[in-house]
DNA sequence: ACCCTTATTGAGAATGATTCGCAATCGCAA
DNA sequence: TTGCGATTGCGAATCATTCTCAATAAGGGT
């Protein structure tokens, strides 16, 4: 049994672009919408690569997934650690928030009903002030 | 301005099938779980028709939707209240759960953003004891 | 029981997001 | 510089869901 031959990821031109893009947004973004910011700065990159990018990225959770209204939003937050969002409807800005409480009741609820590896998922949806003031 | 004529819901054959797989379920079932469950009862509806009534139900409220891998699932909960679910990631099945304190600490954090009319999403995803002991 | 209005359905086309297949391309270690 | 193979591009293929619109059928009125 040998020792597998090491896969060597390669830096790409599109994946810096990618995240790139990523880096400088403070809301979540749809595939399509990192797209077209891409087309905009003449950098493009294909649809297929950015979405083969996003999957990547978000499988070894560098970046944050949310599921709206049928579509992936993904974002690099600045926290590494276990978060939630507090995300606005309109605009999409987004804030992360921590609430440490409930990791532990989210583990209690589990082990009383014998299920195991317990994950979870909470986001807040609302309106932010902006959005709320502008019209 | 005259009063606006009242519209009469109508219920139907296909209304009550579909109403009937979601009473007997004791998991979250896509669209085309319930339309397969259909066809094998001879009930046939179209899948269409399946889509447009499950839309009309969460819209009122009557059954819960998660969004899991993205399709959407739906389950016609017990509770009428809000309430959120520790589902199985393997089988499917749920648990719905309360928690009290989240609404609180939501709306707090909401309006310490500014945030208006806040809503929030919580699920829980495990494996059931079943599940777990099955492997 | 019979009409009639119109809510609802069925079937398939249309949409939108995401993935696939595969040849062309380009990073990078030797 | 060279060669292997990871990565990309592009269009076709999937998948879930919605839409169009003519045909059907609930149920209130007679």
């Amino acid at each position: 049994m040998g020792v597998e031959p090491q896969r060597s990821p390669r830096t790409t031109r599109q994946q810096v672009a990618i995240l790139d893009v990523l880096g400088s947004a403070k809301k979540f973004c749809s595939a399509q919408q990192i797209h077209s910011t891409l087309v905009r700065r003449h950098q493009e990159v294909a649809l297929a690569t950015v979405y083969r990018t996003l999957k990547t990225l978000s499988d070894s959770g560098e970046v944050d997934v949310i599921f709206s209204e049928g579509e992936a939003l993904y974002r690099r937050c600045k926290s590494v650690e276990h978060h939630h969002h507090l995300v606005c409807r309109e605009c999409g800005v987004s804030v992360e928030i921590e609430n440490p409480d409930l990791e532990t009741w989210a583990a209690a609820v589990a082990s009383a009903h014998g299920f195991e590896s317990v994950d979870h998922t909470l986001e807040l949806y609302g309106t932010c002030r902006r959005c709320s003031s502008g019209k």
